[in-house]
DNA sequence: TAAAAGATCGAACGTTCGTGCTATTATTTT
DNA sequence: AAAATAATAGCACGAACGTTCGATCTTTTA
């Protein structure tokens, strides 16, 4: 690999970092260059500009959580699901990122700004639940799940139980708050197999 | 009321609104200074210091979601914590601030840096919460909830519920996350007044 | 109405921000 | 090893940041 590349994929791990401790807007070329004895022009040079450095950040930081939603080896339907949900929630409380998931960070910190940097989060963002569609339709297909059921609201409800985890963790640094998760998913797919909700 | 008094409220009006769409490091004391006709040391001085600023947005800010939390002329347990329930849907969903909820984006801002405005944001947070726990805990000793049921998973759930509608909402403006929710919640209650489910 | 107190301004401070240039090194290619 | 290319440093810029201070203007109190 070329020595510029490697140079940028360094930058970013720690752009990651700062991003998942001081959001992305925290991610400043200043503190890039001192954290990693840099000059300021020579973190630049790699990008162009801040936004793009923005983007590249995002990009990492989906690479890694996207390696931690891994449903190798379990069979297409509720059980791919599970491990889904299982991998989603360790990601949460063992992250790779000290300040907790970027992307539910830098969702917040970026709803009222329009531009580059949220158009990729959102395709992001958007990529991450497509996944939990997927599956929950596969599911439903298998006959895992009741033929009934409308996909989108149980994804949002199981979408709101990771992102109320994640929230109330990094606030509190109680992890209880993932028992709690657990807890709320189990019932909830449990919920939807029997299903006289409807 | 005296004059200062007065300019005072104002610029905290106009903060609240900057910080629920820029986030509370986003209210400045230059934007705030531009956008009210003043100067910056006749902003600053209503102060002293940034932290007081932003602490202070943070009591206006509770003082303006307190209001729409009212549970008047509703009987108390499950219709008491009904009312609270929609009408914090509806303090979500029809806000007061231009940019959401002001403590669900500064919650996520300020959950890395700890200080004088995380302290004060935990308490105003948990304070919230606690009105939550206490409809719960109302409603299950008259009964209106099952005896059985842990009052902190159930109100993670539904805090949950009200976050992520707040948070899909800003970052799409699909208000159909909000119908989500209501139908979320709605069952979510009527689980735990039966509830086979411990 | 005069005096005291309060509110606001204007200018300046030291930092940090993103970005643009021009050198000067390192690295790769010939 | 020489030439071409890539990577980094150094320096400067304009803008925005929070903050301080002394002067000025406005409001309240006596």
């Amino acid at each position: 690999m070329a020595k510029g590349q490697q140079t940028r994929e360094t930058i970013l791990q720690t752009a990651t970092q700062i991003a998942s401790k001081d959001g992305l807007e925290g991610v400043s070329i200043g503190k890039l260059a001192e954290q990693l004895g840099m000059s300021k022009s020579g973190i630049f040079a790699h990008f162009g500009s801040k936004e793009d450095l923005q983007t590249a950040t995002l990009d990492l930081a989906w690479e890694i959580m996207a390696g931690h939603l891994s449903t190798a080896n379990t069979a297409p339907g509720l059980e791919r699901l599970r491990a889904m949900l299982n991998g989603w929630l360790l990601y949460l409380e063992h992250s790779p990122f000290q300040g907790g998931c970027v992307f539910m960070a830098a969702s917040t910190e970026f709803d009222g700004r329009p531009g580059k940097v949220q158009d990729h989060l959102l395709k992001l963002v958007q990529q991450a639940v497509g996944i939990l569609f997927e599956q929950l339709n596969t599911a439903q297909q298998l006959g895992h799940l009741h033929g009934d059921i409308p996909v989108p609201q149980m994804a949002f409800e199981l979408h709101a139980f990771l992102q109320a985890a994640n929230n109330a963790y990094q606030l509190s640094k109680d992890p209880q708050y993932f028992e709690y998760a657990r807890d709320a998913i189990e019932r909830n797919l449990k919920m939807w197999q029997t299903s006289e909700v409807l």
